[in-house]
DNA sequence: CCTTGGCACTCGTAGGTCCCGAGTGCTAAG
DNA sequence: CTTAGCACTCGGGACCTACGAGTGCCAAGG
């Protein structure tokens, strides 16, 4: 139904929108493209694409844009992921490689991103519960209250107070201290709830109390309230593309956490790019952007979701080409560390 | 030079235009305030507020609006800090009581003034250097590498990983941890690099290396490149002020640490609220609006600053009453833990 | 010297009209 | 199926006008 000429004209109407903003015609099209047929021709062809839903005019004697459903088409068949350029690829590395700490990495990738986009960026930290255990730090505040510090093998360090039922010295702060450490150790926090009755077995019965307030704190709040983190940046981006009215409701979405968790919630497989174009976008609010995203990690063991929010008049092949590099480059850094 | 009258008629036009946003005439300013005099009167004393400089008029034919130099007149000697309402004092309440930890307690307060004051907060989180050492963790990752973790009396968690001379054993590890803290816990960050001679005597030969090592990185990197810590949010409420054309500008500075810094960098005395108006602002970009800032903390032992950024335009009685009060709790929170 | 009513003047805004041109759809011929 | 030709549409810019809020000034009165 759509024969070859009429998809290269979508192409070419998609790239033409996306670098000019403004709705392209088929004479435009003819000379900028040199086919070799009228623009006649062209404007059947157009006609046909509209009748289907792939573009539409903003008014009745104006050039035609893409719709939703015209950038889907040209993301699933008419283009292909931009790979960087060296030049690029290599300040990627050396401006991750300088990251000193997981904030450090989760930082630099957020303004790597928005830097090469131009776009918002938006990265999540690795999750909790895919993450092992490298070390839990009790340290006493008060006879009854101490800070339970959680370090975790891909470098996420999260804290938390927790109240004793009752006052503890520090030396059985040390031994559970240690016994927690040895038992838990290296496992997932996913895995470690069944392993809290074993673990209290090794304990004296004077330790347990307190032992377990703890551990459910430590399971129970800390992980539960922490599972999730994710910032965003380039929200100055925003600006520049005329979202009309709709900047303020876009920049209060992002705000929000919980939007910002489902924005990048739908990002299926590891190693695929996903992207969500404006109605696909179930978000309220963020229907007239696109979402780029993907996990990053091994391969064999995802650690959480990056990825980059614009216009649905976007660069998609150029966007796609850095949030598929750059998650690369993160995974090959919080390997190493 | 300004009786009592123009000043009323300068706080009156102030008050007018923050809430109405538009220019004020002579005409409506008799009706709304019932002033005993006539709108011809009260034009000759706005000719005279203008020739001072304290207000102007946009066109030729329209109303007054303040000029930085009459708001500025209106904070020092026309309008006094609105105290909040007792709801909100115990909404404030309950909410930063809530916080589990420093991240939690600093994201709230940002939360809590974007909700006040329906603009920009910026929060810093305390002052490394004047923190004292609570605990210093070192976790071996790998013979010569090691996880360095800070935690302070104020409750940040800093990591940071250190790359080691020389291979270590975990005995030497517990061993130069016992040291340090013993050392170093305890006293504040500012104080710990004349003490570190006198550590390292302590320690064998064959750990000083190392341990040298660790302390150079705790003070040198870690403390300096996290010293300043900030975060801000609010920024959906710059959409709604309509910034003309500098809405990009100015969100582009927010996203800036070293700007952000800069901002709260002017608030001098502690328990004292620095108001800077439009130009009085250093950082170009945010010379259209104005910051209410101040420190938090105990009186005796500031921790860090915070304020509320908004358009010059703004409510200055009411955001300088949510700051205040903000502070104080904050600072009563942190006192607790 | 301050206040006040009166009055001419300014000028930005809103609304209306006109024209241009890009872009379209249709038709008839190649 | 392609193409040239043509009538048609309609958004946007240029231009104009009327309106009215607001001003500055002046001369008279307290």
């Amino acid at each position: 139904m759509l024969d070859e000429r009429k998809l290269t004209v979508l192409r070419a109407i998609v790239e033409d929108y996306v670098s000019t903003t403004e709705p392209v015609g088929s004479k435009s099209l003819v000379d900028r493209h040199h086919f070799d047929v009228s623009s006649a021709t062209i404007r059947n062809d157009m006609a046909v694409l509209e009748e289907q839903g792939f573009i539409a005019q903003p008014h009745t004697s104006a050039g035609r844009v893409p719709t939703d459903k015209g950038y889907r088409l040209f993301v699933d068949r008419l283009s292909s992921v931009k790979p960087l350029s060296v030049a690029e690829r290599r300040a990627i590395e050396t401006f991750l490689g300088g990251a000193y700490s997981l904030d450090d990495v989760v930082t630099r990738t957020v303004r790597l991103l928005v830097q090469l986009t131009r776009q918002v960026a938006v990265v999540q930290y690795p999750s909790l519960t895919r993450s092992a255990i490298r070390h839990i730090e009790l340290v006493p505040l008060a006879p009854q209250r101490l800070l339970l510090v959680l370090i975790t093998d891909t470098g996420r360090v999260e804290q938390c107070t927790v109240e004793l039922p009752e006052p503890w010295d520090d030396d059985s702060v040390s031994h559970v201290r240690a016994v927690v450490n040895t038992c838990l150790g290296g496992h997932k926090l996913s895995d470690a709830a069944v392993m809290v009755s074993d673990l209290a077995e090794r304990l004296p019965a004077g330790e347990r109390v307190n032992a377990n307030a703890v551990l459910a704190v430590l399971l129970a709040s800390l992980v539960e309230r922490n599972e999730e983190k994710i910032v965003f940046g380039g929200a100055a981006n925003l600006a520049a593309h005329d979202f009309s009215k709709g900047l303020r409701e876009v920049l209060e979405a992002l705000e929000e956490q919980v939007v910002l968790m489902r924005l990048l919630g739908e990002t299926t497989e590891p190693a695929i790019l996903t992207v969500r174009i404006g109605t696909e976008n179930e978000v309220a609010g963020l229907q007239s952007t696109s979402v780029v995203s993907t996990w990053y990690g091994n391969a064999d063991q995802p650690l959480a979701k990056l990825g980059v929010l614009g216009p649905t008049r976007m660069d998609y092949p150029g966007t796609m080409g850095a949030v598929r590099a750059v998650a690369r480059y993160v995974g090959q850094i919080l390997a190493e560390s």
